[in-house]
RNA sequence: GCCACGAUAGCUCAGCUGGUAGAGCAAUUCAUUCGUAAUGAAUAGGUCGUCGGUUCGAGUCCGACUCGUGGCUCCA
């Protein structure tokens, strides 16, 4: 029979012989490293029999499939060792993931730490025992009835789940047997190096109407040194963990009496400014305007909105004059309701009205996290009012702001997802097909590649929302832009056409950082607290190194200040070394040191973050590098 | 909200099986006037998250609460 390979060559191989076989005859080397391979495409065993003539590919630790059966082998592996210490258990689900792997059992005390570590050692004994690991084809009802025998009521639920279609495969090492597809490692011995690291509680299939089950994640390595690896890389991340340094550079911080609402110490909210001065520029270039409106709004608004019937749970709530009223939420009703009241003309269309105000979400305790997720926070928030015809030029002038921001800003692992009509909703299925169907068209006209998310839109309407991963690579939603037909129908929003009639106008949530607050969460992480000399809140310290230079440091810092250029001035009586650390660590981009030497010759030496000395300079020259920095970054010559 | 874990000086942390709290850094004062990532000494600083219980005695054991951290469909 004849085997191609993905780089065309063909081998002849005995009929009845098997994949490994097959690899054995390419090289001994990759014989040893495969574990598991495609055949036509499919994912399978290494002793899965070659029967006919195939393509075939291999699959190592090197490929993401390869990577995905040495975890899924590995949580069996850690399945067959809870198992045998405790019987009790049923066995749910235990699936590969991005880095690692988990599985969930029901049992009805808790994991402890110490049962981790018995459950490390057994796997370890497994694997130096090094079982061979089986699959077998089965019929439904000999799996049902294996099931039953053993006692694992979800594997029961998911067989009968299973399409009449879909072949049942068992797997088997040593005396334990799982439901799955596989494939798998030819035996747990491959598994070398492993770390069980942390349990959770967490539902069957992911509901909180369902039990609770114990989850415990895990990773695993070929060799010792890629494990050692991964323990150095989640280190590394935990540095850039932008709670520590909030602190550590004095940006922000939290307070009990106001749960997951962050504080701007002086130097988090010249950042945070910054930013929104930034914002306030594009706006200019994108014909947004500005508009400032109420936070607290009686319950007959969110009644419109529909805030009431889908949102209420999550809102804070106020009663006053015996009254009911709230925090907005979402600037979106604010919006709808400074539309309404005046007239509009087809030709004053679209409406870009932009705003900055805080908002308010009572968030469920346990989901908050540092300044991802917070109850208080602004968004960089605008609401378009356009006319059918002009949603796509409207959707693709927002997209080419985010692009190039994202571009400016660094991020390059951006990636987008389109949600859909979720369960909840307002509005009719008329109106939601046209809406996704429009925001579809628009995207697919950008050529932007998006991953669809069922159900996951806004109760108004779908959406496309930007992610960038933060340090530990956990996904965030910033940017995001949702098509709505809805709320201009529930507040009766009308302008005036050609023809003299009236219609009803598209409206377009956008914001491109999002969350201000989630934004400078994932971008500390992204940069490691060391801002680019744009949005640095110190651009410059001045460091004397004696006390007889304060009087020429405050002529320079006056100076600077006068350019505009964020500085502060160290005259301490501290060595030079222990101030420009402190600079280091705060992670300031430019110290100029000052001495008797440069003030004789009426220069500054400049030091720059993280490459050290860079000589003696005019003054006059390095405010003009400064600015020439800044505005590299801000109107880039391609711009 | 649910599961697990945590909370000790401004910060980072130590405090074994219950016997009345400790270090480094920061702060303050003094000395030092120094050339590119930590000068030295002295001083001060804590209702051990809050409330309650067990005990002769609780930072330590138990319970409740508050706040925080990780997780709660990347489907056999």
């Amino acid at each position: 029979m004849q085997v191609t390979l993905p780089d065309g060559k063909k081998l002849e191989t005995p009929s009845g012989s098997t994949v490994l076989d097959a690899v054995k005859q390419i090289g001994p080397g990759l014989a040893n490293a495969a574990l598991a391979a495609k055949v036509n495409g499919v994912p399978v065993d290494l002793s899965h029999i070659v029967s006919e003539d195939v393509t075939l590919e291999v699959l190592t630790f090197r490929q993401a499939e390869g990577r995905e059966v040495f975890w899924h082998s590995s949580t069996h592996l850690m399945a067959q060792a809870t198992q045998e210490l405790f019987p009790e258990i049923q066995l749910t689900i235990g699936p590969p993931i991005e880095e690692g792997f988990y599985y969930d059992f029901e049992k009805a005390e808790p994991f402890t730490t110490e049962d981790l570590e018995k459950i490390e050692s057994r796997m370890a004994e497994l694997v130096k025992a090094n079982l061979s690991v089986a699959r077998r084809e089965v019929s439904r009802d000999e799996a049902i009835a294996l099931f039953e025998e053993l006692n694992e009521p979800y594997k029961l639920e998911m067989i009968e789940e299973l399409g009449p279609e879909e072949t049942i495969s068992l797997y088997e090492q040593g005396d334990f047997v799982d439901l799955c597809r596989g494939p798998h490692l030819s035996a747990t011995g491959k598994i070398k190096s492993f770390k069980l690291l942390s349990v959770a509680g967490a539902y069957w299939r992911g509901d909180e109407k369902n039990k609770m089950l114990q989850r415990i994640y895990g990773v695993s390595y070929p060799d010792r040194k890629q494990l050692k690896e991964y323990l150095g890389r989640i280190e590394e991340a935990e540095k850039r963990d932008h709670r520590k340094l909030g602190k550590q550079l004095g940006l922000f911080m939290f307070h009990p009496f106001a749960p997951a609402s962050p504080f701007f110490f002086p130097k988090g909210a010249t950042v945070y400014n910054i930013l929104v001065d930034y914002v306030r520029d594009q706006y200019k270039k994108y014909g947004y305007d500005e508009v400032i409106t109420p936070l607290i709004y009686e319950a007959g608004l969110w009644k419109i909105s529909g805030h009431y019937d889908h949102f209420w749970e999550e809102m804070f709530t106020i009663e006053a004059d015996e009254r009911e009223y709230a925090p907005k939420p979402m600037n979106c009703p604010s919006h709808c309701v400074m539309f309404d009241a005046g007239h509009h003309s087809y030709r004053d269309l679209p409406v870009r009205y932009a705003d900055f105000a805080r908002l308010h979400r009572y968030e469920r305790s346990g989901v908050t996290a540092g300044l991802m997720r917070v109850r208080s926070f602004c968004q960089d928030d605008a609401h378009i009012f356009c006319r059918p015809d002009q949603i796509q030029d409207e959707i693709s002038g927002f997209m080419d702001m985010l692009s190039r921001t994202y571009t400016m800003l660094g991020f390059t692992d951006v990636h987008i997802c389109m949600s859909t009509r979720p369960e909840q909703r307002a509005g009719t299925d008329e109106i939601w097909d046209r809406a996704e169907e429009t925001l579809a068209n628009a995207l697919d006209a950008l050529e932007i590649e998006y991953k669809v998310m069922p159900g996951e839109g806004a109760f108004y309407g779908p959406k496309v929302d930007v992610f960038v991963n933060d340090a530990l690579r956990r996904p965030w939603q910033l940017g995001t832009c949702q098509l709505d037909f809805n709320l201009p129908e529930q507040f009766e929003l009308e302008y005036i056409k050609e023809d003299g009639t009236s219609a009803r106008p598209a409206m377009i949530h956008r914001a491109m950082l999002g969350s201000l607050e989630r934004f400078l969460g994932v971008y500390i992480e992204h940069c490691a607290g060391a801002f680019p000399i744009w949005l640095a809140p110190v651009q410059v310290v001045v460091i004397g190194i004696t006390d007889q230079q304060t009087e020429y440091i405050s002529q320079i810092v006056a100076r600077l200040d006068q350019a505009g250029i964020r500085v502060e001035a160290d005259t301490r009586n501290e060595k030079i070394g222990y101030k420009i650390r402190e600079a280091e660590v705060q992670k300031v981009p430019y110290m100029l040191v000052v001495g008797a030497r440069e003030e004789e010759a009426s220069q500054v030496a400049v030091r720059q973050r993280g490459s050290g000395d860079q000589g003696t300079t005019e003054l006059d020259d390095f405010i003009r590098q400064v600015e020439d920095e800044v505005s590299e970054v801000l109107s880039p010559a391609s711009a």
